[in-house]
DNA sequence: ACCTTAACGCAAATTCTTAGCGTTAGCCGC
DNA sequence: GCGGCTAACGCTAAGAATTTGCGTTAAGGT
């Protein structure tokens, strides 16, 4: 006799795509500020009750939303080096990250208590550093420590994008991988 | 003429005072997501449309008092060396975000789209540092890059309170403080 | 002291959120 | 594949928050 059961098939399972898909396209047209459960609610074809219901409150839901977003679907490119492998995802990360979806992402993630939304998705990040250090060592490349990494070249882009004080360009990214990889070298 | 005149004495000054204290005080009571804009009006004595007219909604009053709270009252303690200068300031600085209280300021301050609560609010930081690499310099010290400070001691701290994914301890602080002093000796 | 108008208070209108209750439809055992 | 159990939904009404119009108060300049 299963008590506290969790439906994750049908109904329920279509109504979780149908809002996300609607917030999604909401976003993308509007700003944050803007966007209302009913209006959510109307263009999903779903009452409002069952959106808090399900979600508690807007800041919840577009949490959840920004987290499945930001679930990768795939592994990081394999450019045949750890230097570039690197520098490549860091690219990539710091471009999505510090676009106006991207940033509003962040807030949304950041911004419930609720859930565990940011570390969720700080974790994503983790996995894909790891992944990347495990293939290094597969090839017979010293590695590096995936904390550190963290440290050095995630953080201080996080940091610039959330307070708006430093342009978030190509170069600046490529110099925090180089500084840290030096640092690697050096080790 | 003065069109676009904006009022700073008597009544004015006197209800944002009121309301921020107001806010404060909640703050320490209940926790943020209880906290209503009628609720704040009440008990500052002030109608809920004063407050939205004057704020705009709830969180952006939120991040106002934040960046308030923020604004320091003093310099950074004199230790009598750059190496301690830099130590004490930033395990202060880190007990205060980590704390409770400091975890809700970040987020308010960060949930705010409109105005520049975050922008003022790193700046902060900033001319914190700034101050001890100046104190350095009078001293002849060598002095340390304000920026790559940031880099490597403050966005960690920021970005591993921001996800909850690591203990802010105050020896994980002091590791972070050494490599980076142990940096600027070096080059 | 007077004039202008920013900022406030009040109250009605609107919109969002919560809660009760009946209905639908997953999942399980048979 | 049938029926029972109940999680999850829809509907609706009550309650709370937000917006808006309009009259009033009081800052700051002349």
């Amino acid at each position: 006799m299963a008590r506290e059961m969790v439906r994750q098939g049908g109904r329920s399972a279509r109504i979780q795509s149908e809002v996300h898909r609607t917030v999604q396209d909401l976003l993308k047209t509007m700003d944050r500020g803007e966007i209302t459960v009913p209006m959510i609610a109307e263009k999903s074809g779903v009452t409002p009750s069952t959106i808090y219901r399900r979600w508690g409150d807007l800041s919840e839901l577009l949490a959840d939303v920004a987290v499945a977003r930001m679930r990768p679907v795939a592994d990081p490119e394999d450019t045949g080096a750890m230097g570039s492998d690197l520098e490549t995802f860091i690219l990539q990360y710091a471009e999505e990250m510090s676009s106006k979806v991207g940033r509003s992402m962040l807030a949304d993630v950041l911004g419930s208590m609720e859930g565990d939304a940011a570390g969720r998705c700080c974790q994503f990040t983790y996995d894909h550093l790891e992944t990347l250090r495990e293939r290094a060592l597969t090839r017979g490349e010293g590695g590096f420590d995936v904390n550190e990494a963290i440290d050095s070249i995630v953080a201080p882009i996080i940091y610039h994008i959330l307070f708006r004080d430093r342009e978030m360009t190509p170069d600046y990214c490529r110099s925090l991988v180089a500084r840290f990889l030096e640092k690697c070298a050096g080790a």
